[in-house]
DNA sequence: GCGGTAATTTAAACGCGTTCATTTTGAACA
DNA sequence: TGTTCAAAATGAACGCGTTTAAATTACCGC
């Protein structure tokens, strides 16, 4: 629910600030509807009124370390023109912001994979931030010393920014002092990265990357609703 | 806890069948405690002095899958030798084998992604389920055409493992009528995979395969705890 | 200022997973 | 057969996320 008075405008924000200092603070399991009301000095109630599940209070959680990430990433893309660094810089720089949350990370995280999450990247919740993050890799690659055309150059960003999501599920498990398996597999794994998409126009891949790219093009065609279509067919659907 | 009496073997087994036919029936939400109780014509008192937790009947639940899984498997890991039909076998049959379970697999596999769960594929009470599968890929090299030599016959199981998580993380969210396209994936991505492998040891790709095993060793390396240690090294961290 | 109506706030309630003090059971031994 | 005691079973209680009917408050046209 929009608040449509300036005092409830007062009260969401209260309340969207005590849940993040407690996130912040005491992680997923420690942050309880009734402490967040509390905190905000209102009742549980009104926590429901604005915001319609727990799960969507994360949500702004996840849309404030993305903007800090953003925010880190700017110099490394405006100084580095090479692809490798440029990525890996703004790998870095992801797993630098989400440090601090590392501890509950595990439960913050893991609803992603549930399709009926709002915290699922591919929810309609999720649009505005995955759109933004998939922006950020399409920067990564068009400010860079690559010279891609054609599908691939198209494709890159989203399979960029599921290598990153795979990146950070590793680093959700990683129980190394400082995170220190993470950075490296960051690292390493950039070098591959970078060569296999160097390589990957080259005569001897073509075939190769070609089955790909139509690969993910085939799966987009069977892609069952895109944000547009989905109220208009949903009574098609269940009369066909 | 383990039962020591006959009376109390029945009692869970009568505790398992019920959760595991409620899970069926009703999927992960509708399964609670209190059902399951009834239905085992006990308490719920008794269900937790068997199984320490919802999320370790659901464990229940998952081997039995995996044993169905192997079992589908039998019969293309016997006749077939070409690497892709093997491959694709298994994963054809995975499909098959946890498609029953679609509408409430959200629930049932997110919690995948919780370090702290006991459904997490890496902790220690999912251990030899993962041992099994990963068993399951290396007789899919083993029996295969393929002609390995070197870290790649080692670690390719592994890999296949990973893989594998990642079509049914794809079939998760797939929404489209009979998982058709998560079929269609596991199709196309067994083609490239296969691909990929025969020319991983190819004299262009060696430079890469050896970087991307090279990584695999490290990150190994660095592992922070292997079932053996975890008890004797607790105290020395903390003392440390 | 006032009254009406829509927006906001509240507290109690629900069912959930889990815990625990308590009681009951049953097998081994006298 | 009666006694003992660990094993097994119980149900009330806790705090959780979420819902809801009812009460209160803020705003707008008079």
């Amino acid at each position: 629910m929009k608040p449509k008075t300036a005092k409830a405008e007062r009260t969401r924000g209260r309340i969207l600030d005590a849940a993040l200092e407690l996130l912040r603070e005491r992680g997923y399991e420690g942050t309880t509807m009734r402490r967040i009301a509390r905190r905000a000095g209102t009742s549980v109630g009104s926590a429901y009124y604005y915001f319609p599940s727990k799960g969507h209070l994360v949500q702004a959680f996840y849309a404030r370390t993305h903007q800090e990430h953003l925010a880190a990433c700017e110099d490394v893309l405006a100084s580095e023109t090479r692809f490798e660094r440029r990525l890996a810089g703004v790998l870095e720089a992801k797993l630098d912001t989400i440090a601090p949350y590392h501890r509950f990370s595990g439960v913050l995280f893991k609803t992603a994979a549930d399709p009926e999450s709002p915290l699922n990247p591919f929810s309609d919740d999720s649009q505005p931030t995955r759109r933004q993050a998939t922006e950020l890799f399409r920067r990564v690659v068009e400010g860079s010393d690559l010279d891609l055309r054609g599908p691939l150059a198209r494709k890159l960003p989203d399979l960029l920014w599921s290598y990153h999501m795979g990146v950070i599920l590793f680093w959700i498990h990683d129980r190394s002092p400082g995170m220190r398996r993470s950075y490296r597999l960051a690292q390493r794994t950039v070098e591959i990265v970078a060569r296999l998409v160097r390589i990957a126009n080259l005569p001897p891949m073509r075939p190769l990357t070609r089955a790909a790219l139509e690969l993910l093009r085939e799966l987009e065609e069977l892609e069952p609703e895109t944000e547009a279509l989905s109220k208009e067919t949903a009574d098609v659907r269940t009369s066909g």
